[in-house]
DNA sequence: TTCCAGGTGG
DNA sequence: CCACCTGGAA
């Protein structure tokens, strides 16, 4: 027998009401302050990032710049500057090209419907849904990896998910109310039940609404096997040569440094110079009269 | 010392 | 598929 549409849903909703974290982007305060545009910040910088990191830096990016308009009109330099050590600074320059469509092509209004979400740089499946529903109430299924090893056991019966595919949002769509306000919460819930309790490594099962339900626990836990890549280490590569060189400019005078200086101790000169020439082809440093500095 | 979390774009 | 960052946990 199928399951039924919202099977789960209520006992998500109810669990997200009694243990949902406080964080300040679930604040009705927030929301009201700072309106989609908070969320839509909030969820760049969430992006491959803990909440923890995140919290300190979104309060005084917002503090900064509280509108897209603002922004828009910050130059790269004082973006990367503020980004900090949040980590794949990219996503800094796309959150600046974003808020200058928003102010060029939607009149500085944060857009509301998915496909005008997802034409914006750097949002993609995941922060053009949790845009929609977290800012805006509508209906659509969001998911984030958590989502996606919650379904693959509640729903699924596997202890971790396959490889993303478009299925994924079928699965989530299928476990949503009718009732818009209820469907934005089962979003919530199961990402956050994926990461506070159905947890990768240490799932706490004892503490989750949908035992009773749960397909991986009426299947007797099976394993599967571990089919994730192996990260790639980080000292010494190519990776860490890139987050020296923009460290070393966010903290120079006037955002700029002798082009010698640059990354001079690092033991590859040919991963230095691959580094360098990948950052200025991303846009995220520039070189002018011998030196490397933060782009304008 | 290694491992881990985690969306987007190419 | 693979590159992209960081710092805290194991």
């Amino acid at each position: 027998m199928p399951p039924s549409p919202t099977r789960g849903a209520p006992e998500l909703i109810a669990w997200y009401r009694a243990h949902a974290r406080d964080l300040p982007w679930r604040r009705p305060e927030y929301l009201a302050r700072y309106g989609a545009w908070g969320v839509l910040v909030s969820e760049f910088m969430l992006q491959q990032t803990p909440v923890t990191r995140v919290i300190p830096h979104l309060q005084a990016w917002l503090a900064r710049w509280p509108d897209p308009a603002a922004l828009a009109s910050a130059t790269g330099a004082e973006v990367l500057q503020q980004w900090a050590n949040l980590g794949y600074p990219r996503r800094a320059l796309w959150l600046h090209r974003a808020a200058v469509a928003i102010r060029d092509q939607h009149d500085g209004t944060t857009p509301r419907d998915v496909a005008s979400l997802l034409a914006l740089p750097g949002i993609g499946d995941y922060t053009a849904r949790a845009v929609a529903v977290f800012a805006f109430g509508d209906r659509h299924p969001v998911v984030d990896t958590n989502t996606r090893r919650v379904i693959a056991r509640a729903v699924h019966g596997r202890a971790q998910p396959e490889p993303p595919s478009r299925r994924d949002l079928d699965d989530m769509l299928a476990l949503l109310p009718d009732d818009r306000g209820d469907a934005a919460i089962v979003n919530a819930a199961a990402m956050e039940l994926g990461a506070t309790v159905c947890t990768a490594r240490t799932p706490d099962c004892a503490r989750c609404p949908l035992l009773d339900s749960c397909a991986w626990r009426a299947a007797g836990y099976p394993e599967s096997e571990d089919r994730r890549r192996r990260q790639a280490r980080y000292e010494g590569s190519d990776r860490q040569a890139r987050g020296r060189v923009l460290r070393a400019l966010r903290h120079a005078d006037g955002h700029r440094l002798p082009a010698a200086e640059v990354l001079a101790d690092w033991p590859d000169p040919a991963q230095r110079d691959r580094a360098i020439d990948s950052l200025i082809a991303d846009g995220l440093i520039e070189a002018e009269d011998g030196e490397f500095l933060l782009p304008r």
